[in-house]
DNA sequence: CAATTTTATGAGTAATTGCTCACTTTTACA
DNA sequence: TGTAAAAGTGAGCAATTACTCATAAAATTG
């Protein structure tokens, strides 16, 4: 069986502490493994880094897929929510419209800096027809958040195509702090990449004087 | 074998007309078949629908992947040979520098809108493993492009992060004109798109008054 | 300490699929 | 027209790999 033929039957979950281990050595090892060479993830190499047998993983996998599925979905909960936590600090110390700006884009790079690996598994897969669902959620999820952040400075900010904008920042933003990572000659750590997505979101979301 | 395990060896080059019919043949089928379902494109069905012999398509292939190769190769090719046409017409008709920006952001959008099949296939596979050098090579004509567009206009543009400015505009245009294309909600056609791409290129490249 | 449930095992199966190679057909050309 | 080169064929091999299932160990329960 070179493909996927499981029906997405509903697996174990796991209720013992052990299970909860084995669970949990199942995702790290697939992170590293994908981390390390995406070729050399199959099911059985899985296991085996897991220091699991197959038949475990089956047990709570119902298939190849739903592993790396479960680990995406992990990342774009920690991203959002540590976007959330940010929204609040914010509007709590009355932050400027700039201010709100530049922490959002520092949180974002902030978070594809450290988990850089996941990032990039992120942008190589999302695109992939079984993950498009994925991607519009979290795409309208964040124009969500985003109109979330700068609700407090109607007065500053456009109205005119304002979803498009949303969208081309947002946009913008990701793959400007993910491709980064893949070229060599551009660092995420430059304070340029931050200063210069500051002055993009507002050069688009600023009323013209 | 399911497996890759082909020396990259040399293969034949079409020298007759029906040969070379055959290497298109093999490339369309490929682009359908992609189009269609990326989960069907094995070396078998491209030749199926070629209405080729398998053996036919290792004759000029090495292997399947120098297939999608050759495809992606064709699509940044035409993508930057379109661009430098409107590099050229822009500079005999004196642009201004928004004209400018307008122009080979038009262009852009052109290119992705009329190639959107091989354009979505492009960032499904551009971050894949074998494909980051292509990637990096691509990115790194586009700015060299974009700074001939840039030059004449020195005296309004920033000299200040120019490279970085380059790199986040490019990341910008392309994902933005790319993406939209997987968000019904979202139309590549919609004006404001060329709108927002081009005041988002100003704001960040001219100088500030 | 049974009885039951949960968890773990891993050899083996079945399906897929990239690719070869021995062979035939077509074309070029002297 | 004869022959060599180019082009085309497709059955089948070999490697890979997702996933099952019969069985056993460990934990929980009563």
């Amino acid at each position: 069986m070179a493909k996927k033929k499981t029906a997405l039957s509903a697996r174990k979950k796991p209720l013992q502490e052990r299970a909860k281990f084995t669970v949990d050595a199942i995702l790290k090892a697939t992170t590293q493994l994908l981390d390390k060479n995406v070729e050399s993830v199959t099911t059985n190499t899985i296991a085996q880094m897991a220091g699991v047998s197959i038949g475990s993983l089956y047990q709570y996998f119902p298939n190849k897929d739903s592993i790396l599925e479960r680990l995406l979905e992990q990342f774009t909960q920690g991203h959002l929510s540590m976007i959330e936590q940010t929204l609040h600090k914010a509007t709590d110390k009355k932050l400027s419209l700039e201010e709100t700006a530049r922490t959002i884009i520092h949180a974002i790079i902030e978070s594809n800096r450290k988990n850089s690996r996941l990032a990039k598994i992120f942008v190589t897969t999302l695109f992939r027809p079984e993950r498009i669902k994925l991607l519009q959620r979290m795409d309208e999820l964040m124009i969500e958040k985003f109109k979330q952040f700068f609700d407090p400075y109607k007065a500053e900010v456009t109205t005119e195509n304002l979803d498009m904008k949303l969208f081309i920042v947002i946009q913008s933003i990701r793959s400007s702090t993910v491709s980064v990572l893949f070229h060599p000659k551009y660092q995420i750590t430059d304070p340029a990449l931050e200063d210069e997505l500051v002055r993009l979101t507002l050069g688009l979301l600023r009323k013209k004087p």
